[in-house]
DNA sequence: ATCAAGTTGAGAGTCAGTCTCAATCCGCTC
DNA sequence: GAGCGGATTGAGACTGACTCTCAACTTGAT
């Protein structure tokens, strides 16, 4: 139980930047996490658990996560950030929506390498409100990111509060659930990929 | 501070019908939360408090709302039914996206009657993320009330997982609340009814 | 060697939400 | 009108997430 050899072993292991350090760590308390919400789910296990076996105290746990979900949510930043940087880079001459399928595919990709530990965490998802709600939250955030690209694409002149470009994004971020949900209802027999393109084609002919 | 005189005259008062005393009861503690929700602050306002000042002890608010949030949000609950009947009732020949706009009015028509309450309830949301998110969870419920009817008017053979219905139903919440940002962000100048037919009709040419 | 900045653990505190239990209130029956 | 049974309540203990403060420690630069 007492962690300061472990500690330090780390901490000097890690040594030199210390942000990189920082990431270890995450990593490290997202895979004993990760193995706990897997064996308990995610409500049976408390903070103090994950931080006693990662080897850290409670309040360090809230250092490097702001809250216990975060912790099963980590990747949600940089998926949003590589889905931007994908929408971006699609070509000027696609249609808006068919770029922004086409950026989702960093997600239907992540997806169809490892399924089996996609389909779990959607499953854990969708047993746990805080951790949907959670995952909710910070998919909003994303808008930040893909907002003003969609308005550029739109073409318009930037109207002062026209909601058409966010008006979009959450659509396509609509769909994305609503072909995950689908995903977890079939046990994963049709790929996401697939019922991805099922529903935001169904809002090509409205 | 000692309510067991205002408890007796108010169970008195009630009487007859149990079911009847227990949505007053209700509206009672509603109206007293929201007016410290908007002098202090969703987040600055503790249970307790509202508990005292209704007169009623914490065990009991907490039998009437399943959270906290739930007292700010109780009326999306029948308003979900009413935009679900409103959606039904919309003629067949109506194409299913314009239906569900249609039932949207609903919404629109309750924003109309009061936009000042309005725009202070979407203020106090945008700034409390657990009340955004409580907000969405409700909404989200939605969808039990929605999806069938928008299934059924897309007149398909009821496939086995098809994301679709799900699909269209999410991209109109999620114009819903382009709509209400939107409105927020100008301060309520354009109505919500006017913001959401540019969400929606953004739609209609993908 | 030392100094400053950053990181940590310990521990107390707040607050939401759950649970149990005893007291009370209600309508009902005898 | 006395008592009975079900439902509702308040009191209070309890859990768990999250915050805050403070003293101890580690690290890197001097």
């Amino acid at each position: 139980m007492n962690t300061s050899s472990n500690l330090g072993g780390r901490a000097a292991a890690a040594g030199p930047l210390r942000s990189r350090a920082r990431e270890v760590m995450k990593s490290e308390v997202i895979a004993v996490a990760s193995r706990l919400f897997d064996n308990q789910g995610f409500d049976n296990t408390t903070v103090d658990q994950i931080a006693a076996e990662a080897g850290l105290s409670r309040a360090t746990f809230f250092r490097y996560f702001k809250t216990k979900e975060d912790v099963a949510l980590d990747g949600l930043n940089e998926l949003g950030r590589r889905v931007a940087a994908a929408f971006i880079a699609q070509p000027d001459g696609e249609r808006p929506w068919t770029a922004l399928r086409h950026a989702f595919d960093v997600i239907t990709g992540e997806h169809a390498s490892d399924p089996d530990r996609s389909l779990r965490f959607f499953k854990m998802m969708c047993e746990t409100p805080s951790l949907k709600s959670r995952h909710w939250q910070k998919q909003q955030r994303w808008h930040e990111l893909l907002d003003p690209e969609m308005g550029r694409r739109l073409g318009r002149p930037p109207a002062p509060h026209d909601p058409a470009a966010a008006a979009l994004v959450g659509a396509g971020l609509a769909c994305l659930d609503a072909a995950t949900e689908a995903c977890l209802a079939c046990n994963g027999t049709e790929t996401l990929a697939s019922l991805l393109d099922r529903s935001m084609g169904a809002l090509l002919r409205l």
